[in-house]
DNA sequence: GGCATATCGTTAGCATACCTCACGATCTCG
DNA sequence: CGAGATCGTGAGGTATGCTAACGATATGCC
């Protein structure tokens, strides 16, 4: 048990909480909050997806991405489309703005932390790199 | 760049949003939420602070930690006392019910992480542990 | 001493982001 | 062709942040 003060869990706990809070905290003059972003982000690199694979990726229950998802079609960021072949489904799908939008929008809201990696060294980025794989595969992605 | 796809900054947002949200998850039976744990912490290891440096220390802004504060002092688990020479401050206590509550949640809160945290080996935990040393240094701790 | 100003904590009001519960529409299977 | 499962959504509640504004106290300048 390596005595840094705490353990393990409650010192990745405290940083993520914290770092979460100062990436909300990044306002960029957009419309599109960090959730809509996580979304799109999903939406991106899978391709279309029905809201409920949607919210299985994103870890929430599907009454919280249905919200998410209205909130970005009204922005005309996504597109919903009735499923093919069973009415009970939906397909999302990122649209052209949308994916324009990722491009152009991302690099701004992630600035800040930009900034704040350029400032540490290489090791650490790659330290940081190794945790941001380890923590996306225990989230359950 | 190494070709995982995305930006360090990327792949570290969306770990960093999806661990916040399962953690948030973890719904102990208890009433201490996530904020209010994060608080009781950082009296745990600072000792007793006035509400504006709990502030400071958790990075969010003075009206928000006092709805913390409220709600922690209502259930007893701190207690709020009056600064001997200067009216304005007041000084925020971890109480003895508090102290006790963190030693018995935290374990509790902390399960699910814990349980994927002994899924892996030892090497990714140790990448785990200087990883949110380097996090919370970044967040401005 | 006395008033202008700064600081501290709080109140008020707002936005976001989750949740659970309940419901209607649609599919599937006996 | 009805019973039950599945999918998406609507309603309502809670937690967590924010900014703006306010009252109380401290400080400092004349």
């Amino acid at each position: 048990m390596p005595e840094t003060g705490s353990s393990l869990a409650t010192r990745l706990r405290l940083a993520v909480v914290r770092l979460n809070r100062r990436l909300r905290a990044q306002r960029t003059s957009s419309s599109v909050t960090l959730t809509q972003l996580s979304a799109m982000s999903c939406l991106y690199k899978c391709g279309p997806l029905s809201p409920g694979e949607l919210a299985a990726k994103e870890g929430v229950q599907p009454p919280s991405m249905t919200r998410v998802i209205s909130s970005l079609e009204e922005a005309g960021h996504v597109t919903r489309a009735p499923h093919p072949s069973d009415g009970r489904q939906a397909i999302v799908s990122l649209s052209d703005q949308g994916r324009e939008y990722i491009r152009a929008d991302i690099s701004a809201r992630e600035a800040w932390l930009d900034q704040r990696l350029s400032e540490l060294d290489e090791q650490e980025r790659e330290t940081l790199s190794r945790a941001a794989e380890i923590i996306d595969r225990m989230a359950g992605h």
